[in-house]
RNA sequence: GUGGGUGUAGCUCAGUUGGUUAGAGCGCAGGUUUGUGGUACCUGAGGUCGCGGGUUCAAUUCCCGUCAUCCACCCCA
């Protein structure tokens, strides 16, 4: 029986022209986080339990990757009477780069500057099933600014990723912001028992996908209150008129403050939004922000503004982020607040795929080099080293083929010259080039192939 | 964890109302060209029709199970 050769489930290879994409999108990002002053950072896959769980809720924890033990603690703990998944396993991979930070913070805290705003662009893992857009191994990519609980952070962070989504072309997204304390304050102002609020939340939070009777069904199957999930049918009524056009944050937040303006925990959340939208109002997040004040995330330790990019063209979200005040306190006896935003570049690549977004497929060799026989082979060696020396990207063909077979392979890897050596060029000192696009041939001065090849490749790049 | 779709050549998919040699396009290999690819023409290689069991004279086709994969829900990036 042979073994499967595919990669395991919510697994991805990546191929060379693949790779290739990833890597001009990352790159991309990596240079607008780098523009507004984020330094990069790397902490491993694997972190202790301990490190992960707890920091997510029960269903995050489920969903971490756990590692076995090894060597005899294993046995120890297979012969317990019925050990338990934290018996047998010690370490997990990261799920997040959110609480990793959180723990670098605590441990360095004093090699760190006053604020640390770090950038990482790196894969995590989670154990859950594989759908269109959601993979067990995906890349995230971070910014977050520890160290200040200014609303000008969330400003910068909003910025930062509304920066990076224009320049990969994308328009029609909107970022959704919320605020924990503002949730606290409507469940209240509801009459939602406290041990209740997570459960409104995850139903209100459908309000655009399954409309407000969609929500009061799961209210009431939730086992909320009556008379709360009435009080809550007002609040509902005003999003789903300025939802889509004509975006009006301010009168959502005036008639918010109507609402629940009289609670503490809610002026304290419109205060902060206010603060928000006027520090972002000259940056490129202005007219993408959104006060939503459905908006949940499932997420543990957000503690004042929250956000999720959306799409019309993208059913789950494509970033989130907020505010977690208290995260790095679980490490360490003296907290830091911080905030910051995770950007899912897997579904914007999926979005950009969909789009036909990747168009300028360029070659990743200039030059072939072909071979004639063994005898000559060096003097192939010879041409291909002077070519690299000249900055050129050279392949060397292998084997001594016809040359049928090193133009095809030429062919297929998309290289843009061939250069032919064979005894009657090397005799006459010339160079036979060929242009695959055009499939013209020229007979080149030897010390004229390297520079005549740039020259024509400057024309190629011209002409797309 | 729940529900649904799909599983036939390397890839994308036809097909068989159960019947004896299972097809196409693309790709791959060889040739038409005696130093030249991509276009054209010719030839060829490749399939236990996911796996296991059942019904039947007979199963790739029907039934059950199982695995894989995709989609949706939950949750999330």
């Amino acid at each position: 029986m042979a073994i499967s050769t595919k990669p395991a489930s919510g697994f991805r290879d990546f191929l060379p022209r693949e790779t290739e994409r990833r890597k001009r999108v990352f790159a991309i990002i990596e240079q607008v986080y780098q523009s507004y002053g984020f330094e990069p950072l790397e902490t491993p896959a694997l972190e202790n339990l301990s490190t992960l769980l707890g920091k997510y809720g029960d269903e995050g924890d489920q969903l971490v990757f756990k590692v076995l033990q090894r060597g005899d603690k294993l046995s120890r703990a297979l012969e317990k009477d019925s050990p338990s998944a934290l018996d047998l396993s010690d370490m997990g991979l990261r799920y997040d780069l959110t609480v990793p930070l959180a723990r670098i913070v605590a441990q360095y805290k004093n090699e760190l500057p006053r604020y640390f705003k770090r950038y990482q662009i790196a894969p995590v893992w989670r154990a859950d099933r594989p759908q269109k857009g959601r993979f067990r191994e995906f890349y995230q990519c971070d910014v977050d600014v520890v160290g200040s609980t200014s609303m000008s952070v969330e400003a910068e962070v909003t910025a930062a990723l509304a920066e990076v989504l224009r320049r990969l072309e994308f328009d029609n997204f909107r970022i959704h912001v919320n605020h924990r304390k503002l949730l606290t304050a409507l469940m209240e102002h509801a009459g939602v028992t406290s041990n209740k609020h997570a459960d409104a939340l995850v139903a209100i939070d459908k309000l655009d996908k399954i409309g407000k009777a969609g929500v009061v069904a799961e209210l009431g199957q939730r086992d909320i209150a009556p008379e709360a999930i009435a009080n809550l049918l007002p609040l509902l009524e005003a999003v789903d008129q300025n939802k889509h056009e004509s975006v009006d944050n301010e009168a959502t937040l005036a008639r918010l403050d109507s609402q629940i303006g009289h609670l503490e925990s809610g002026r304290q959340a419109l205060d902060d939004l206010r603060k928000l939208l006027a520090f972002a109002a000259s940056g490129p997040a202005a007219p993408a922000l959104f006060i939503d004040p459905y908006l949940a995330r499932g997420l543990s330790y957000y503690t004042g503004p929250i956000f999720e990019i959306r799409s019309d063209d993208f059913a789950g979200s494509l970033g989130g982020g907020g505010r977690y005040d208290e995260l790095v306190g679980m490490f360490t006896k003296e907290t830091l607040p911080a905030c910051g935003f995770s950007l899912g570049v897997e579904r914007i690549l999926v979005l950009m795929e969909e789009r036909a977004m990747f168009q300028d497929e360029v070659s990743n060799v200039d030059v072939l080099v072909t071979l004639w026989n063994d005898e000559f082979t060096p003097n192939s060696f010879v041409l291909a080293n002077e070519l690299r020396a000249a900055g050129l990207r050279v392949d060397l063909y292998p084997d001594n083929d016809k040359y049928a077979r090193q133009f095809k392979y030429a062919d297929q890897r998309r290289i843009s010259f061939v250069a032919i050596l064979a005894p009657s060029e090397l005799e006459e000192g010339v160079v036979a080039v060929k242009n695959m696009l055009s499939g013209d041939q020229e007979r080149v001065a030897r010390d004229q192939v390297s520079s005549w090849i740039h020259t024509q490749l400057e024309k190629n790049r011209a002409c797309q």
